[in-house]
DNA sequence: GTTGCTAGATACAAAATGTAGATAGGTAAG
DNA sequence: CTTACCTATCTACATTTTGTATCTAGCAAC
C-alpha cells in the first residue's frame, strides 16, 4: 500500500498552502485589525491565498488558539439576523504569538530565498545532468 | 486531553523548516547536483537550514522518491571503508519535479510576501489594539 | 414547508513529520 | 580480542497537522 496518494512531482496543492499551519498567523492577523467571528474570517482569508479553506479547520484553528490563550470569544446574539455569532478578539498573549510567527515567516522567507538562490546559481553552471 | 503539546507562540520549531516537505526539493536539487547516498546527503541539508534534520526522515524521503519514479539507487559496495552505500541519482522526472517545486515555492514565496507586507502596512496604520 | 444562506461544530480519515532504536561494516585504541 | 566510535541504512511507531464529510440550527423569502 503506497504510503502517498498521489505520485510526487503531481502533487495536488494543499489547500492550505505551502506552508506548516499558515491558517494561525493569518487569522492572527485578521484578528488584530479587529474582532470578528469564523464565518466572516473564513471569507477574508483569500487574500493570503487561503481561498479554497473549508470552514471546518477554520473554526477548528479558532478553537484551538482560544485554548491556547491567544484569542477570547463571546456570543453574539443580537447579530443582524441569522444564527448567533461567536466573536473572537485577540488577546495580549495572541499579539506576542502573531510577532513571533512574523519573525518566524522572515527568517522561513531567507531560506526559501537561499534554495532559489542556489537552484539558480546551479542552473547557470549547468554542472551534473539534465540542463 | 490536549491536541498539540506545546502551547502556540512558544513553539519549538520544526526540525523540517516551515515548509510542507521542504526536504524533498532539497535533496533533488543535491542529487541534481550529481548522485550521492543517504549519509552524505544528511550532512549536506545544512546549509538549507535542515542542519538538525535527523537521518531517519532523509532515509524515509529518498525510498518514497525512489517508489515514484524521481530517483534511481544503486548499491555502491567497493566504497571506501565502511558499509556498503545506496547511492541515488536523479531521473528524468526527478528533474521535472524540481523543476515544479521551484516554481510551486516562487509561489509560495509571493504569499509569504503578501502576507509580510499586510502586516507590515497594518502595524503602519496603527489601527486595531496592540500597537 | 422547502430552499438557501448564514453560522458553527464534530468526527473521522489521511498525510506529514518526529523519534527511537535495530542492524552492521569498518577502524583504531587498549 | 573486545571495546569504542564512526559510517551507513532501515524499520516501526508515535504524534502532529491537515483535509473532508456531515450535522445542527437560525432566519428569510418564496
Amino acid at each position: 500500500m503506497p504510503r502517498r496518494r498521489h505520485r510526487r512531482g503531481e502533487r495536488g496543492q494543499f489547500a492550505g498552502g505551502a506552508i506548516r499551519r499558515f491558517l494561525e498567523p493569518c487569522l492572527l492577523l485578521l484578528l488584530h485589525q479587529g474582532a470578528n467571528h469564523g464565518y466572516d474570517l473564513v471569507n477574508a482569508l483569500a487574500p493570503f491565498g487561503l481561498g479554497d479553506m473549508a470552514s471546518g479547520p477554520v473554526y477548528r484553528t479558532l478553537r484551538d488558539l482560544e485554548e491556547s490563550g491567544l484569542v477570547q470569544s463571546e456570543w453574539d446574539t443580537q447579530a443582524s439576523g441569522g444564527p448567533a455569532r461567536r466573536v473572537y478578539r485577540l488577546t495580549e498573549a495572541g499579539h506576542r504569538s502573531l510577532v513571533d510567527w512574523v519573525a518566524n515567516l522572515r527568517e522561513t522567507d531567507e531560506r526559501l530565498h537561499h534554495f532559489l538562490d542556489a537552484y539558480e546559481r546551479h542552473m547557470e553552471k549547468g554542472t551534473g545532468e539534465y540542463h
